[in-house]
DNA sequence: GCGATGGGTTTCCTCAGGGAACCCAACTAC
DNA sequence: GTAGTTGGGTTCCCTGAGGAAACCCATCGC
């Protein structure tokens, strides 16, 4: 939804960020992560206005992230779903509520506790990698030229990732 | 820079969202932190209007995410460097190219690697439990609420995170 | 003195977002 | 049977954010 389309820009972060760098896409697949699936609902829910939340929606569904599905015929009522694909987007949303919890949340604590299923615990979401599972930052990582790798305006594929350094 | 900030929605991933929910911002961050620290640069490689990155560049900085530094005297020159806060937006970027890369990256493969320098290896980055180290996922987790949580529009503190099932 | 460089600010225009009202089909209550 | 409610939008108008391009200004190299 930028003015400037991202979408043909060869990074991935930039066509990620195309879709889902709209404020509220972000929060609509919380939404829809969380359990909330029809169209009144999301809107009472993140109070935004009924003609952006079906534009929003119209995308997703369009970009393969939701499916909108009729739970009942009579009368006919549709509600949206997360595909594998939307589903996937949950990793993001971690990050950003981990981040967001780190340097945001108040003396309280943070608004919300993420529980692990598989170990029980409540836990943090971190980023590890892949192949070792040791974490990742921007401190331990480079980015390398990949196959599909062309230049172009917007696309930085050398370089270390951090060069930059905490101040006070 | 949302219309209806926000910032003050008892929810991380939307404080977060706040900041970082802007299509710029997102790509800012990852040249900041891939190396590029002037503004002309940044202008030149992002293709951003330069009136919009230095509303971004101020933003960033107002919110402690950027640091500007003058790096030299004669002439005075400044850069944007990013601090602790702003380097650890670099797990949200991995999410976000980690998803981009494995539902839009074509025949030719992603544009980009990333390599882990602790273990050597190209890597894809994956969300991890910061108590099991196992894999998160909608499916294996629940949001629970937190002790800084309170009820207002916008906020879900109950319910499986994974309500919705992938469909074909 | 003359142009180049870095780091912006200003101006103008267009179009996306917000708010609120409207729409319509299908229940449901009386 | 008709009035009201619910779900799921669409239409209208208005404001203000984003884009493009021009302008600014201090300093340098020549």
């Amino acid at each position: 939804m930028t003015r400037t389309s991202l979408a043909d820009v060869a990074c991935s972060i930039a066509r990620a960020t195309d879709l889902f760098g709209d404020a509220w896409t972000a929060l609509i697949m919380r939404d829809v992560l969380t359990g909330i699936h029809r169209f009144d609902d999301l809107a009472h829910d993140l109070g935004i206005s009924r003609k952006v939340l079906a534009a929003r929606l119209a995308r997703l569904v369009e970009e393969g992230v939701l499916v909108r599905e009729q739970y009942q015929e009579h009368p006919p009522r549709e509600e949206y779903r997360a595909t594998e694909k939307g589903a996937e987007l949950h990793s993001v949303l971690m990050a950003l509520m981990a981040w967001g919890d780190r340097w945001y949340a108040g003396e309280a604590g943070p608004p919300a506790r993420i529980r692990h299923l598989d170990c029980g615990h409540d836990t943090t979401p971190v980023t590890a990698c892949g192949h070792c599972g040791g974490p990742v930052t921007a401190a331990n990582t480079t980015e390398l030229p990949g196959p599909g790798g062309r230049i172009g305006p917007g696309t930085r594929v050398l370089g270390p990732l951090l060069v930059a350094r905490a101040r006070p």
